[in-house]
DNA sequence: GTCTATAAATCGATAGAC
DNA sequence: GTCTATCGATTTATAGAC
């Protein structure tokens, strides 16, 4: 991991994010200092200043980063034709997406309080959003029959608790594979909202 | 909150772990100082090592006694006669217990990575003891076909953090009393486990 | 772009006076 | 039981050499 005195960057930038964001999913943002996080890339503390103004910054950039990308990548999903099947693709990207990107995820949730309160607020933005995906589907099926939903925000945000809940546990080494997972917290999730 | 200096004690304990509970909940285990919390009950710092250790033991005094006795708590209540009125007695106590005690809840799930491997393990053991109520509950439900639970394990996690997650999003002042959020939370469950 | 060295503040924990 | 004072370690961030 340590690198020869005075050697160049090639990748350092990205490493540090990739240092950063395993870090502070393993111990906590106030726990890891930046001497940690250079130690992780193999570099001199002084080093990592060139890539980010602050501690900060490289919290709130990671968490921004992960957001952005969430909402982007279900925007880009295939939207099916009827509410039943665009809230079972939804229950089935929400736990593959946020199983692939674990650190992330749990940084996202956990971190919250140590963003600063502008940068809170671009986040918290960013989860209503992605929130709000959910909560579309189901009053689409609420008015249309489909589901039995008194309140959509209610159970948009029951659901998404749910179904990221999936992130404490599952493992990939564990007794079912992850799509056995999905088959079961989309059976939960499509009882749950019908009537 | 500042005391005249020189002062004695009347109930220096309990002020320190409810300041504690309060900063930890706030602010994170590792960003809260002794001299913050000392400050919060109002004494220096050195007082507050007459009635801990360290600063660990605060900790994981605060999530032990918030999981054993919330197992108590559960212990205690009534147990209906059958799994259906069982799991409704579980989904109403969970969401209104963790709701009264919000902080420690918080906590409980936040700061696990900050305890040593040692109380993880305590806390973890309680944690699965509570999980395992439920679990129990869902099992007896499917033995005698009043629940359909392909796995009664993942369940309960999944309904259990569905159930906790009213706390991330539930305020006094809101729309809702919590009475109502309870019938919809309880609504939800039913239906996810019934056939 | 990375290094070493350092500034200035803060940390957990302890010692000893009262 | 609480105070003041302090130790030794560690923190974020910066300055300047190379």
């Amino acid at each position: 991991m340590a690198r020869t005195s005075g050697s160049h960057s090639e990748i350092t930038g990205p490493r540090i994010l990739e240092a950063a964001l395993k870090l502070f999913a393993e111990s906590g943002y106030a726990a890891v200092s930046m001497r940690k996080i250079a130690s992780e890339v193999g570099v001199q503390v002084g080093a990592l200043y060139n890539y980010t103004p602050d501690k900060q910054s490289l919290l709130f950039g990671l968490m921004r980063d992960h957001m952005e990308k969430l909402v982007a990548a279900w925007d880009q999903e295939t939207r099916p034709d009827t509410p039943m099947a665009r809230l079972e693709h939804f229950a089935r990207f929400h736990v593959g997406y946020h199983h692939v990107r674990r650190d992330a995820v749990f940084i996202a949730y956990m971190e919250l309080r140590n963003l600063t309160p502008e940068n809170f607020a671009v986040i918290e933005g960013l989860r209503s959003t992605y929130e709000g995906k959910l909560e579309d589907i189901l009053e689409e099926g609420a008015r249309n029959g489909s589901f039995s939903v008194p309140d959509a925000k209610i159970a948009s945000m029951a659901l998404i608790a749910m179904l990221t809940g999936v992130n404490t546990w599952f493992r990939e080494t564990g007794r079912l594979p992850l799509e056995e997972v999905q088959d079961i917290y989309w059976e939960m999730t499509r009882k749950a909202v019908t009537a």
